[in-house]
RNA sequence: GCCCAAGUGGCGGAAUGGUAGACGCAGGGGAUUCAAAAUCCCCCGCCUUCGGGCGUGAGAGUUCGAAUCUCUCCUUGGGCACCA
C-alpha cells in the first residue's frame, strides 16, 4: 500500500461500516413512510417471502432490485413506500408440523425470525413498522371480512369441483403431492373426487381482465400474452344434437364450426350429466368412468394421459343432414369445465381427434386441403393457421377457396339465420375455487347450520380464529376432528350450527397484501385515504413464475374491493408497472455412491474441482436453480459475512440482466468485492490530495462524469442495472487514471458515490462522509447530467463496403451529407473495393453509418 | 400435450435495424517484492498465405445493412388453476 504518497490508508471494513449505517438510517427513520403533499409518492413492493426460514440468494436478487429502485427514488425526491411482510400460511408449514413434530403456528413465526434478521444486514429501504404475516389474527381477521363482502355482493358462491383424492389416506392431495399418478406418503393410486367447494366469481370479469390488459403498457408484454391466453376469449358456435332416442338433445360448443361435415362422432365429457345418469344404471359405464377418473387433476395429467373412449350406444342426428346419424363417445380428454362439456371430434383437422379416431376406428373425413399440395390426412392432422386460405371439399355454406376464419363466420352467420345454432364467445378462464381442506390457512367465516343453511358469521365475530390445540399425526384436515371449534351458534337463528372447516386458499392472502401495507394497522381492511393516497403500486417486482395466478388473482381483487368500498376505482389495476426478474442458478457439485446414486455437495465442500474432506473429483453439472436438493446453494449470510452486503448487492445486480437468470460464482463474488475495496482505496488516496492541487485533463475527467451520470440514470429508470453497474466500472478505471486537480476529482469521486448508493448504500455513505458531504448521502439530490457536457463536436463514422465495416473517418457532427460521401469515397478502403468504378448506392445515415454498396 | 420465453468468445454478458463481443471473470505477459499474497500496467473471438476470410443454436427469407424483423427446426427454462 505504499504505491502513493499520502497518509496511512484505512482498511475496508464492511463489518464496520454497513452496521454504522443501518444504525445512522434507523435513528434519523428515513424510511418511514409517511403520508404528505409536498412530495410525489411511489410505491415499490417485492413479492412478499414465503417464511421458509432461510433467505436465500434469490431474495437478495429481489429485495436489492426493489432497493434500488427505492433509494433512487428518495434521491429523486419521492416519498417512498418500500414494505416488507411473510406469505405465511401454506403446506410447508403443515408437512413440518408432520415430519418434525410441532405447531404450523410456532415454526412459521420462529422462521418469521430467522429470515428477518437474515434479511435485515442486507440494509434494504424498508418501512419495518409496516411489517405483517398473512397468519397473524389482525390480517386474516379483515380478510374474513372482505369475503363477507363479497359473498354480499354476490362474488362468492358454492358449487362441486374435482380434486386430487388420496383413497388410503382419505385425504385430499395437492398436485404436488401426486408424483406419477400416485399419493405422496401412501402411495396409492390417485383419483379425482367431487366435493362441494367455494368459489370466487373471477369469470364476471374475464373480458374486463382481457381488454384492460392493453392498458398495462408497463408490464411486460410476454405476461400480458400469457394471461390474454389464460383467459382465452374464443367465439365459436353452440348447437344441440338431436338424439334419435327421445333423450334430451346434447348441446356442445365448438370453435371449428367450419369443420361440421368433417364430424366423425360427439364426445362427452366423463363427468357429463349423461355420463353420470348411465354410470348408475350401467356396470360396464361405472368401470370406465372410474377408469377415466384414475390420475391428478392437472391438466397436464389430464392432456397427457392415454385418450380412452366408451361408446354409449347413443345415436345424434347431424344438424345439416338428419340421415346422417353419429356416434355419442365417452372420451377422457373432455373436459366438463371448457364449453358444455361436449364437442364434435373432426379428426382430419384435429390431432387429439384423429389419434382417437384411429384408435377406436372411426371413419375420418377431410372437410378441407391445402391449395398447393392437396392430400387426404393419414396420421398427421391438416391444422393450417385460421388465416391460410385452403380448398373446401363439399362446404355447405357454398364455399371454394377461403381461409378458416371466413368459413367459420359463414358458419356461424348460416346457423343463426336457419335457427338451429348460435354465435357465442366463452373463456377458456375458470371459476377461482378457494376451499382448501387443510388447517393452515384463513379460515372460511361461515356456518352451516340445519335450519339457515349456510349462513355468514356475523362480522363482529372476527376474526374466526384457528384453534392452537391441534394435532398433525393423523393425515387429513385437523379442523375436521377438532372436539369443539366446530360448534358455534347460528348468527342467523342463534340454534347450535357448525363451522365451515374449509380454509382459503394462500392465494387469497397474497391477492390484496398490497393494498393491507397502506394501512396494515387498521381496523378495517383498507383505510380510505391511505389507500387513495399510496395506491398504486408503482413498481412491483417478482418471479416470473407468478406471471399468471397471482397477478390475475390480485387484478380480480382489487375490483372486488372496489365494488365492496375497499379500494377507490382507480385501483382496479393495482399495479401500474410489473417487472419479473429471473432466477439465481449455481453449478452443481455431483460424485457418485457405492450404488451409483447420485452424491451432491455445497459450494464450500468443494475446491479445485475435488471434494475438500475426501479428494473426490466431482462432476460438474451445468448451473440450475439453487435447491437444498442438488446442494447448489450459497447461503447469502455467509457471502455477508465474507464481503458485506453491499458486496452481496453489486454482484447479483451486476452479471446478468435483471430478468434473466444470474449465476452465483465465488469468483465473481471476489471481484465485486475487489471492485468496492478498489473505490474505497481511490477515495482514500483523492481525500489525501492537497485541496489546491492543480492538475490536467479536469473537463475531460468531468464530461466523463456526466456521460455516465447519464448511462448509469437511465440503467435506473429501465431495470438496466447490470448496464448502470458497467458504466460505473468504466468510470472508475477513468477516474483511477486521471490526472486531474484535486477539486475536480473529488467532485467525481462523489458522483460516484451518489451513482454507486442504490446499489451499494453503506459504501457510498462512507464516501460521501470522508469527502465532506452534506447530510446523508440518500437525502442527497440525485446527480443530473449537464447537457453542455455530454455534446460532441465530431463523431466517428464506420464506413462499409456491402454492409461490412472496412474502416471509419472522423468527421464533424453536422457535416453535410453530401461532404461525408466526398470523404467516404476518398478512403482507402473504398477506392480499393471500387477499383475505379463508380458505386453502385451510398447510404449515409449521418452521425451513424456510411454503407457503400460496390 | 398446450401456453410463454431464452440461446452471442473458455465463462457471465454488451449491442433491439447501423463499428458484434462494452464491462466483468478465467487465461497469458510484464512491473513491484528476498519471495509470496495483495496491487498496478499490457494482451486476449476463430482462421490466415497478413491481402483478408469466417463468426451471434441450425436452416431459409426480408433489407443497402440482421444478434436484432419473418418462417421452420433443435435445445434449455417458466406456467398449466390444490407448491408458493
Amino acid at each position: 500500500m505504499s504505491y502513493h504518497e499520502g497518509p496511512q490508508m484505512t482498511r475496508y471494513t464492511p463489518a464496520e461500516i454497513e452496521a454504522k449505517w443501518q444504525d445512522a438510517w434507523d435513528k434519523a427513520g428515513v424510511f418511514e413512510a409517511k403520508r404528505s403533499a409536498d412530495k410525489p409518492k411511489y410505491y415499490v413492493l417485492e413479492m412478499f417471502p414465503y417464511p421458509s426460514g432461510r433467505i436465500h440468494m434469490g431474495h437478495v436478487r429481489n429485495y436489492t432490485m426493489g432497493d434500488v429502485i427505492a433509494r433512487h427514488k428518495i434521491a429523486t425526491g419521492h416519498n417512498v413506500l418500500h414494505p416488507m411482510g411473510w406469505d405465511a400460511f401454506g403446506m410447508p408449514a403443515e408437512n413440518a408440523a408432520m415430519a418434525i413434530g410441532g405447531h404450523p403456528k410456532e415454526w412459521t413465526y420462529s422462521n418469521i425470525a430467522d429470515m428477518r434478521s437474515q434479511m435485515k444486514p442486507l440494509g434494504l429501504s424498508i418501512d419495518w413498522s409496516r411489517e405483517f404475516a398473512t397468519c397473524d389474527p389482525e390480517y386474516y381477521g379483515q380478510q374474513q371480512a372482505l369475503f363477507l363482502d363479497m359473498l354480499e355482493a354476490g362474488l362468492v358462491y358454492r358449487k362441486n369441483a374435482v380434486v386430487n383424492w388420496d383413497p388410503v389416506d382419505m385425504t385430499v392431495l395437492a398436485n404436488e403431492q401426486v408424483e406419477n399418478g400416485r399419493g405422496w406418503r401412501s402411495g396409492a393410486l390417485v383419483e379425482r373426487r367431487e366435493l362441494t367447494q367455494w368459489f370466487f366469481k373471477i369469470s364476471d370479469y374475464a373480458e374486463d381482465l382481457l381488454e384492460a390488459l392493453d392498458t398495462l403498457d408497463n408490464w411486460p408484454a410476454k405476461v400480458r400474452l400469457m394471461q390474454e391466453n389464460w383467459i382465452g376469449k374464443s367465439r365459436g358456435l353452440q348447437f344441440s344434437f338431436e338424439r334419435t332416442d327421445d333423450g334430451a338433445p346434447i348441446t356442445v360448443y365448438t370453435t371449428r364450426p367450419d369443420t361440421l361435415m368433417g364430424a366423425s362422432f360427439v364426445g362427452i365429457s366423463p363427468d357429463h350429466p349423461i355420463a353420470k345418469a348411465m354410470e348408475a344404471e350401467s356396470d360396464e359405464v361405472a368401470a370406465f368412468l372410474a377408469e377415466c377418473r384414475k390420475g391428478g387433476t392437472t391438466e397436464e395429467a389430464v392432456e397427457t394421459a392415454e385418450k380412452l373412449g366408451m361408446d354409449t350406444g347413443i345415436r345424434v342426428k347431424h344438424p345439416l343432414n338428419p340421415d346422417w346419424e353419429l356416434p355419442v363417445w365417452i372420451a377422457n380428454f373432455i373436459l366438463m369445465d371448457y364449453g358444455t362439456g361436449a364437442i364434435f371430434a373432426c379428426p382430419a383437422h384435429d390431432q387429439r381427434d384423429l389419434d382417437f379416431c384411429r384408435k377406436y376406428d372411426l371413419p375420418v373425413i377431410d372437410t378441407f386441403m391445402a391449395l398447393d399440395a392437396p392430400k387426404p390426412v393419414e396420421a398427421e392432422a391438416f391444422v393450417p393457421p385460421k388465416t391460410e386460405k385452403v380448398r373446401w371439399i363439399n362446404h355447405f355454406a357454398g364455399l371454394d377457396v377461403a381461409t378458416g376464419e371466413e368459413a367459420i363466420n359463414a358458419t356461424i352467420d348460416k346457423a343463426e339465420a336457419e335457427g338451429w345454432g348460435e354465435g357465442v364467445t366463452k373463456f377458456r378462464l375458470r371459476d377461482w375455487g378457494l376451499s382448501r381442506q387443510r388447517y393452515w390457512g384463513c379460515p372460511i367465516p361461515v356456518v352451516h347450520c340445519d335450519t339457515c343453511g349456510v349462513v355468514p358469521e356475523k362480522k363482529e365475530n372476527l376474526p374466526v380464529r384457528l384453534p392452537d390445540d391441534v394435532s398433525f399425526d393423523r393425515p387429513g384436515n385437523p379442523l375436521d376432528r377438532h372436539p369443539t371449534w366446530r360448534s358455534c351458534t347460528c348468527p342467523k337463528c342463534g340454534g347450535a350450527a357448525l363451522r365451515e372447516t374449509d380454509t382459503m386458499d394462500t392465494f387469497v392472502d397474497s391477492s390484496w397484501y398490497f393494498a393491507r401495507f397502506t394501512a396494515p394497522r387498521a381496523e378495517t381492511p383498507t383505510v380510505a385515504e391511505d389507500a387513495a393516497y399510496w395506491m398504486n403500486v408503482d413498481q412491483y417486482i417478482g418471479g416470473i413464475e407468478h406471471a399468471i395466478l397471482h397477478l390475475l388473482y390480485s387484478r380480480f381483487f382489487a375490483r372486488a374491493m372496489n365494488i365492496t368500498g375497499h379500494l377507490p376505482k382507480s385501483a382496479s389495476e393495482p399495479f401500474d408497472a410489473l417487472f419479473t426478474q429471473g432466477m439465481v442458478t449455481h453449478e452443481i457439485y455431483q460424485t457418485r455412491d457405492a450404488n451409483d446414486r447420485p452424491v451432491y455437495h455445497l459450494p464450500e465442500d468443494v475446491e479445485d474441482g475435488k471434494v475438500k474432506a475426501t479428494g473426490e473429483t466431482v462432476e460438474i453439472i451445468p448451473s440450475a436453480k439453487m435447491s437444498k436438493s442438488k446442494k447448489n446453494v450459497v447461503d447469502p449470510v455467509s457471502i455477508i459475512d465474507a464481503f458485506g452486503a453491499d458486496t452481496a448487492r453489486w454482484f447479483v445486480l451486476s452479471d446478468s440482466p435483471p430478468e434473466r437468470d444470474v449465476e452465483w460464482t465465488a469468483s465473481g463474488a471476489e471481484a465485486a468485492h475487489k471492485h468496492l475495496t478498489r473505490v474505497w482505496t481511490l477515495c482514500d488516496k483523492i481525500a489525501a490530495m492537497d485541496p489546491d492541487a492543480k492538475g490536467e485533463g479536469d473537463q475531460d475527467l468531468l464530461r466523463e462524469m456526466h456521460k455516465t451520470i447519464r448511462d448509469v440514470t437511465l440503467g435506473l429508470e429501465s431495470f438496466g442495472f447490470n448496464a448502470s453497474i458497467a458504466k460505473l466500472y468504466a468510470f472508475t478505471n477513468i477516474l483511477s487514471k486521471s490526472k486531474a486537480g484535486a477539486a475536480a476529482q473529488k467532485e467525481a469521486i462523489k458522483v460516484l458515490a451518489q451513482l454507486m448508493a442504490p446499489m451499494t448504500p453503506h459504501l457510498a455513505e462512507d464516501i460521501w462522509a470522508l469527502q465532506g458531504g452534506e447530510g446523508l448521502i440518500i437525502h442527497a439530490p440525485f446527480p443530473v447530467a449537464d447537457e453542455a457536457m455530454l455534446v460532441e463536436a465530431t463523431v466517428t463514422l464506420p464506413i462499409q463496403i456491402n454492409g461490412k465495416r472496412r474502416g471509419e473517418i472522423e468527421v464533424a457532427k453536422d457535416l453535410p451529407k453530401e461532404e461525408v460521401e466526398k470523404l467516404a469515397l476518398a478512403h482507402e478502403a473504398v477506392v480499393r473495393a471500387l477499383d475505379g468504378a463508380a458505386p453502385k448506392k451510398m447510404i449515409v445515415v449521418p452521425g451513424r453509418i456510411v454503407n457503400v454498396v460496390v
